[in-house]
DNA sequence: ATTATCTATAGATCTATAGATAATGC
DNA sequence: ATTATCTATAGATCTATAGATAATGC
């Protein structure tokens, strides 16, 4: 039996990465409208219509290049996500650097998120979700440390949840805007420790 | 003698006007690349030529969309300078519900600056100025506030600029990915409380 | 035989210009 | 006479498709 139907070879595969790195540098830089097949092409070194094999549509293309950083994205928030409670809130602090340490995937995320504010795009409604989902995650950890006194009783954990979400995304467009002269690691440790100290309880 | 050259006549000016808040709308809502000028023309009930006479480039056209925002936001900024130190600082409170006001600039703006982060063009180097200038502002009064011992002396002024800009800046975000369910003007709120009876001196 | 890529091109936009025409104010 | 707008179109992109060709793995 040759090789299954739709198992890519390891010509193939090494494009598409190259595909998929070329595009995220691109979208990144230039945002989704900003950055054309051509380009893209030319910067992974084969025509568009080559790409074109790869990712029958420039919007498919779009989609892989989103889910490929999700997926690195979902170690940093893996660690975080191990814990509960103050221990996940503590953790948050760290959150700054991780981000730091991927200017690409950052500047991918800010633009696109804003690309893709308000339209009613399979991209909005990702981003919609995803910031749903984070935010959740940081108040039930509000609420947690709240209910087990580790934190005032009548904190609002939907409030501190949208707020320390807030600051995160606020440094990222600083970060890139100030090409690094405003400092996400440093802003973010500085914002957990100061509302964890400020909703200490008593 | 005549009107003198340049002097706009009135249907001129309410076409001008016209195509200006056409273009805030549409660029509001799809971004600098993302809107055409034959759309935005259509909306303000010209052809895209008849716009053009008007502004004779589709940059020069978003650079008066800019100065037209510039200016009405100014009015909200002015009630900020007016004080200094800790008032200046408690006025930032409300700052949240200004934008709240003006949804289409609000957008506009969040979505301008995110598709000029990095390159090198004129709307960039114009948010970079704007974000610089808003941060210092800031970090003045936090400086003024804790010599005159009305903030602990301690604190670290730039760092609680960049992040009271950031949760402004990320609350936009939300508020707006979230059709408004995360509210811009609580959140500023409870930040600027939080933050001022954090830094409460001793 | 299958997988990957290319050339060539269709078809849709988009910005901008040239030159004609209509409306307005003196 | 001046100001405002239109028709028509050039010229540049851009996404995507069709069909041919090259490279690869069994």
């Amino acid at each position: 039996m040759t090789t299954a139907p739709g198992t890519r070879q390891p010509r193939g595969r090494a494009r598409r990465a190259a595909v998929l790195d070329a595009a995220r540098r691109l979208f990144s830089r230039q945002g989704f409208k900003g950055a054309s097949l051509a380009a893209i092409a030319q910067e992974a070194g084969l025509t568009d219509a080559g790409l074109l094999y790869h990712f029958p549509t420039k919007n498919d293309l779009l989609l892989a290049v989103i889910a490929q950083g999700d997926e690195e994205q979902d170690a940093a928030l893996a660690q975080v996500r191990a814990a509960r409670g103050l221990p996940l809130l503590h953790r948050m602090a760290a959150f700054g650097a991780d981000l730091e340490a991927d200017p690409i995937l950052t500047a991918l995320d800010v633009t696109l998120a804003a690309e893709h504010l308000q339209d009613g795009s399979a991209i909005n409604a990702y981003f919609v979700d995803r910031y749903e989902t984070f935010r959740a995650m940081l108040a039930e950890a509000f609420r947690e440390a709240a209910q087990a006194g580790d934190l005032r009783a009548d904190l609002d954990a939907e409030v501190e949840a949208a707020n320390m979400t807030a600051v995160l995304d606020g440094l990222r467009l600083q970060w890139l805007l100030s090409s690094g002269a405003v400092s996400m690691a440093g802003g973010m440790r500085a914002y957990v420790e100061g509302a964890l100290a400020r909703l200490s309880p008593r």
